[in-house]
DNA sequence: CATGGATCAGGAAAATTTCCTAAAATAAAG
DNA sequence: CTTTATTTTAGGAAATTTTCCTGATCCATG
């Protein structure tokens, strides 16, 4: 089931990252193929979970999301109970695009996108008063210096 | 030129997140419209900026990427011509997905998608050896919580 | 060199996109 | 409040694209 990802298609996987709204035609002109393995490979990769999802991708400052932050955090607690709680609050804010659970002394981090800085307070103290949290640093993005959901494939 | 994003645009943008396969008429249907008011007004947001990309996402883990760094990276360094040059070896590194110059005593964090420690070392060494940087925290990812595109429209 | 299994190119039908036209809704002006 | 101008909408038709079928080609192995 789970087939190996060949040359071909790591080919089709970097045209799809750079442009999912070329046509099939286009994809197999340019990977020097046609039409129906292109689309059979790419049938493939999504039944075996290697592609995901098909998205477009927001520009969050037009859509007035202009502040974004990564949220250090630390705990006291390493129960499972808390740990479901925790991971649960995070998964129903749709504010949260990323979090990772980390080794080393800082035990979880965030990337959190809100409007302004008044949005992420609201935000920061609606979750600590769901979950108990020991320690919370706060780093503020300046700049976007570059954000890519491409893959090297 | 810039139209204001109504609701109706909001409701469109948050079906192309969720899936951009869909078809005009599927979306139209949801949203309760129909295809030419739909079509316009994904062509003007993507005119607008709004919409900047389509693309499909990929399993990292499927693609031997199995390792997720966060950098955090102090320097002494902050001329203009320093940080062009840290910039550009950032851009040019497919393994770096996100880049963010910081408020605070933390002046940079990257997210850095790998195979495993050793590549995230040969990376490391790589960009000590392009630009100076004072002071470098790498914090491993050992379970992606979450992991979303998708904005709250 | 033959043979079985897989992959491929091309084509046809179904579905979708693209854009035109005219109607409806909304906003502006008298 | 009515009339006019502007914008947005629904529906349809042509062009493009997807989907999948068929037969040919390629490749490994005996």
């Amino acid at each position: 089931m789970a087939s190996r990802i060949d040359e071909t298609d790591r080919k089709i996987l970097a045209e799809l990252q750079n442009d999912a709204a070329q046509s099939l035609d286009e994809i197999a002109r340019k990977i020097g193929s046609s039409k129906t393995p292109v689309w059979n490979r790419i049938k493939r990769m999504k039944e075996d979970g290697v592609i995901t999802r098909q998205t477009v991708l927001l520009d969050a400052e037009a859509l007035g999301l202009e502040a974004c932050f990564f949220v250090l955090i630390r705990t006291s607690e390493h129960e499972a109970e808390w740990q479901e709680k925790f991971l649960h609050a995070l998964q129903a804010r749709p504010e949260v695009l990323e979090a990772h659970r980390l080794a080393g002394d800082i035990d979880y981090i965030l990337k959190v996108r809100v409007a302004n800085a008044r949005a992420y307070d609201t935000f920061y103290q609606a979750l600590i008063s769901e979950v108990r949290i020991f320690n919370v640093t706060a780093l503020l993005s300046m700049e976007e210096i570059k954000s890519t959901t491409i893959l090297p494939v």
